[in-house]
DNA sequence: ACCTTACTCGTACGCTGTACGATTTCGCAA
DNA sequence: TTGCGAAATCGTACAGCGTACGAGTAAGGT
């Protein structure tokens, strides 16, 4: 099998989902297929072309919807899309929208939501909506993406744990101190969080709708 | 003046902003302080512990609002605050929440936003509304970071000569067949954005006022 | 058989972070 | 003043990075 700019480009992706970004070195990239470092840039000019052509992969698995239903569904339903396509290429989330030049399944992914929107707003509230979403997206995912946990019950687990900590240890006092200097932080960690753990999906969801919702309303107010 | 973390850590904060993070490395650091590339490392244990350094001061640079006023109002400055303090210091937008171990800054201004919050919702609440406004802020943010221009008329000035370009190069059957593929893109961008611009100021306080007002309604009608 | 084109790859260069050990500088006790 | 231990500085070296350059190979058309 022959090399090619999509097998070079597919071998990277799954590279840095399986190992990180920065393990996704062009001669480790180059050993993964088989082949010296320099075949790589035959098929890729640089570097920077590799990623880009990685982001624009990462964007075309974003699914979306027909545009039958309503404006409120597409959107909810390409947000949902997107969070999980963020979380299954997590390496790219500081990345997708930092691209000098954005490849043709961004422009794509663009154009059906504006699409959507536009069936229910006037062009300048489209803009309002795409940038105040976009900006929910992809800030939640980074949040995400630096929680030292993965679910509901790791948190709950995680903070658990750090109360045990807290009380085992001889760093008991700066502790203590900590709580001491920020109690609101500590009501939440300690009090919430240790308790009842904290899902993403459902937080995503719930930001989620209440934008949507907001939207909604200004537009019958409007 | 003898060299401190503090000497550095600022030194380094100055460097990124003014050349960028990857411009920011440890024996052009050192130059610029005018001392030996390994002295550095006296006060910093890695290039690690440099960057959290740096973020954390970022962080300090957060202005937070007395507790008098209403929770609305507080957390309107503090987001204010927030997006003018991450376009001082562009370098940092990703890093903010990725950093493993956030420092004594971060602890502040979470500690604080949620002080604010709590004083007018539900522990549940507090921990959403955070969320909500964080993930808006830094993607934001992040999409302030990657634009091509600066302003609104950094913007029209933008679109317009683009639109120039577009009749004048000979590439104008492909641009012509891509505005064809992606009509609601097209038109967003060449009606709209290209007439009138696009004020990043204006949109950030859109959509924030959006989620603060649906986050009131959300409490009053709980 | 020969030339062209497409493709692969070895070597080398300048950059990065930083481990290690030598060196310098400084404050304080004798 | 001298001497000594600690604090601070820095030169050298090494492994890794992206990639420029040019040599090498394989396949297809004449």
């Amino acid at each position: 099998m022959p090399l090619s700019k999509e097998r070079v480009l597919d071998a990277a992706v799954k590279l840095a989902d399986r190992e990180g970004l920065e393990s996704c070195a062009m001669r480790r990239l180059a050993d993964e297929l088989g082949v010296g470092a320099m075949s790589l840039y035959y098929h890729v000019s640089s570097k920077d072309e590799l990623i880009t052509g990685m982001v624009d992969i990462v964007f075309s698995e974003i699914e979306l919807p027909s545009t039958d239903g309503d404006w409120k569904t597409a959107m909810r339903q390409c947000a949902i899309s997107k969070r999980n396509v963020l979380n299954r290429h997590r390496w790219a989330i500081g990345l997708l929208e930092s691209q000098a030049t954005p490849g043709p399944a961004s422009f794509r992914v663009h154009n059906a939501e504006i699409g959507y929107l536009r069936e229910a707003f006037s062009v300048e509230m489209t803009i309002q909506a795409c940038s105040v979403l976009d900006a929910y997206i992809y800030g939640f995912a980074l949040q995400e993406k630096m929680a030292p946990f993965e679910n509901a019950e790791g948190a709950a687990a995680l903070a658990e744990q750090q109360a045990r900590e807290f009380e085992a240890q001889a760093e008991q006092q700066q502790l203590a101190a900590l709580a001491d200097e920020f109690p609101y932080l500590a009501e939440v960690v300690a009090g919430h969080v240790a308790k009842v753990g904290y899902d993403f999906t459902e937080a995503f969801e719930y930001g989620l709708d209440l934008i949507l919702e907001a939207l909604e309303t200004r537009r019958d107010t409007a």
